[in-house]
DNA sequence: GAGGTGGTAA
DNA sequence: ATGCGTACCACCTC
């Protein structure tokens, strides 16, 4: 048998996926290495000092990570990788945040360490005082700013400071009925979950889970809850997504409805279970003053706090909802890309990734929709092209998403996926508007009201509808199950991970043949080839490919 | 509607 | 080469 993984000097590592180690390999280089591509036939891996640390946080060692590469390593394995690892790892350690009474503590074996810290610009708004040769005290409210600036620094703080408890709270699993209610967890799903709450000590119990969209995010969620049983505060994108959760925790778990709180412009409840918009808890009246429901984190005795696509952390304001890092925290995302790059700071306010797996492994074992992409490449009218070639580029974005000769293409794909239930996505809402007219359906924005879009939802999840206009109110968290097939129309400039996002509305897996279909219309020779290409991006390294068709190869498809 | 927020580009 | 404030369009709370 030959072995499946090559590692190579620049410090990736290059899997087979048609070896037959192939997954006993992956599920050991997850453990040390981020998964940057995984195409059909080989994915890659890199090792960072990130995932270096990562690795030493959940306990494991230089000598166990060697012998394991080298037992699946095809070729000698260089040494730069070795001394990569070696370096890498002994610095997780080296500094400790620790409880000393009611001090925070950052302490270190090597007082020149401690000397590089004391004279580090970032951290000195953090430092109450040097204690001795070895020893920090250091503000215990900016634990979180103190840990990302020593991983700037290059050296990560081993946290030992803990966790609070929490209040307890029963919170029990409902075994699965013939209604189709109750909770039984996948494989994947416990797996997470335990490397999540891993030990269960210091280092144990914060960290993000990485899933595709439609592979069950809530349901690790409400495993960690079950697991640790405390009063628990969940972060969400919109209300929408509020309410989901809430129905998810109800038929899913022995949770009553008294239970859980509803925390949002809509209503003010703080309950054992508490949902919240990150809108709400960063509401201010205006730059200068605070934020009037912050005092939602201490309003109770939170044991666990879980952030729903925890990719939009990073962002300026959002970020400030984890700066109570005394708490566990569990953070949910299926796309942890930024087009800004600061996904990695996700790590410091959460915590290390704990679990990712690859979108086409759940694919393959059925656990979401195999998804056909289509480009469909549209010539812009006569008419356009003079004031298209006349203008600037962003102008000309605008002008080929709205491309007139869009809307032909629409209705035929349409005609084409006769009886399915279809999503329009598209950024403009004029745009949208002119859809909404022209082919009559419902449409949902962000004004559209609360009650109007539950109630639109709930139409289309149960068939009452099949079709349905959406502008970005549709990039997160809105769960129909039975979507199989979604038209994109425009798009924001480059966002890959907008394009996950909107391609995870079709991935719910389906009761009869489980395919889904999505459709992205573009306008060809335009700057929106360029835009679609690198929104593209995250997908097709995830194995994803897309099929471009031209004008006339659609003629022939879809006649 | 006002004034805050986010993501992205150049 | 990178960083930082700005523009744009849409969404959320009050």
């Amino acid at each position: 048998m030959t072995r499946p993984v090559i590692v190579q000097s620049d410090n990736t590592l290059l899997v087979e996926v048609d070896n037959p180690a192939f997954e006993d390999a992956r599920n050991l280089i997850s453990q040390f290495s981020e998964l940057e591509k995984s195409p059909e036939h080989i994915h890659t891996y890199r090792i960072t000092p990130l995932s270096l640390w990562n690795a030493a946080a959940s306990g494991l060692r230089v000598k166990g990570i060697l012998e394991n590469l080298e037992l699946y390593s095809k070729y000698e394995i260089p040494d730069t990788v070795y001394t990569t690892i070696n370096e890498q790892m002994k610095r997780y350690g080296l500094l400790k945040l620790v409880m000393a009474g009611e001090d925070l503590v950052l302490s270190s074996t090597d007082p020149n360490l401690i000397n590089e810290i004391l004279y580090n610009k970032k951290l000195q708004n953090y430092i109450y005082e040097r204690i001795d040769l070895n020893n920090i005290k250091v503000k215990k409210l900016f634990r979180g700013h103190i840990k990302q600036a020593l991983i700037k620094m290059g050296f990560p703080v081993e946290d030992l400071a803990g966790y609070d408890e929490g209040d307890p709270c029963e919170i029990n699993i409902r075994p699965l009925e013939e209604d189709g209610s109750g909770l039984s967890f996948r494989d994947y799903q416990n797996d997470s979950i335990n490397a999540f709450y891993k030990g269960g000590g210091p280092e144990g119990g914060s960290g993000v889970v990485v899933l595709p969209c439609g592979a069950g995010k809530t349901v690790i969620g409400i495993g960690a809850m079950i697991t640790i049983k405390s009063e628990t505060l969940i972060l969400v994108t919109n209300t929408i997504a509020l309410r989901q959760w809430k129905d998810e925790l109800l038929s899913k778990t022995m949770v009553t409805e008294d239970m859980i709180g509803e925390y949002s412009g809509d209503k003010k409840e703080i309950k054992s279970i508490t949902i919240a918009t990150y809108n709400i808890l960063t509401y201010r009246k205006n730059k200068k003053e605070g934020f009037l429901h912050f005092d939602l984190f201490n309003s109770k005795n939170w044991g666990l706090i879980i952030y729903d696509e925890v990719h939009l952390l990073p962002a300026p304001v959002f970020r400030m909802t984890s700066e109570i890092q005394s708490k566990r925290r569990l953070g949910l995302t299926a796309t942890l890309i930024r087009e800004d790059g600061l996904e990695s700071d996700v790590f410091s306010l959460i915590g290390p990734k704990k679990y990712d797996m690859p979108w086409k492994i759940l694919e393959k074992a059925n656990w979401i929709a195999t998804a056909l992409c289509t480009e469909v490449r549209i010539e812009l009218p006569e008419d356009k092209r003079v004031q298209y070639s006349l203008s600037k580029d962003r102008e000309k974005f605008r002008i080929a998403s709205e491309n007139p000769k869009k809307i032909d293409f629409v209705k035929r794909i349409l005609k084409h996926h006769e009886d399915s239930n279809i999503l329009i996505i598209g950024q403009y809402i004029s745009q949208l508007e002119e859809y909404k007219r022209v082919l009559g359906f419902p449409m949902i924005t962000g004004s559209t009201p609360l009650n109007e879009r539950e109630d639109l939802y709930k139409k289309f999840r149960y068939g009452e509808i099949k079709n349905l206009i959406v502008s970005k109110v549709a990039n997160f968290s809105i769960d129909l199950p039975d979507a199989n097939v979604a038209i994109q129309i425009s798009g924001t400039f480059g966002s890959r991970q907008e394009e996950a996002q909107r391609l995870g509305r079709v991935l719910r897996p389906k009761k009869n043949d489980n395919f889904a279909f999505f459709y992205t219309v573009i306008t060809s020779n335009s700057v929106e080839e360029k835009f679609s290409h690198n929104r593209q991006l995250f997908l097709t390294e995830q194995g994803y490919t897309y099929s471009i068709m031209n004008e006339e190869m659609f003629n022939k498809k879809f006649d």
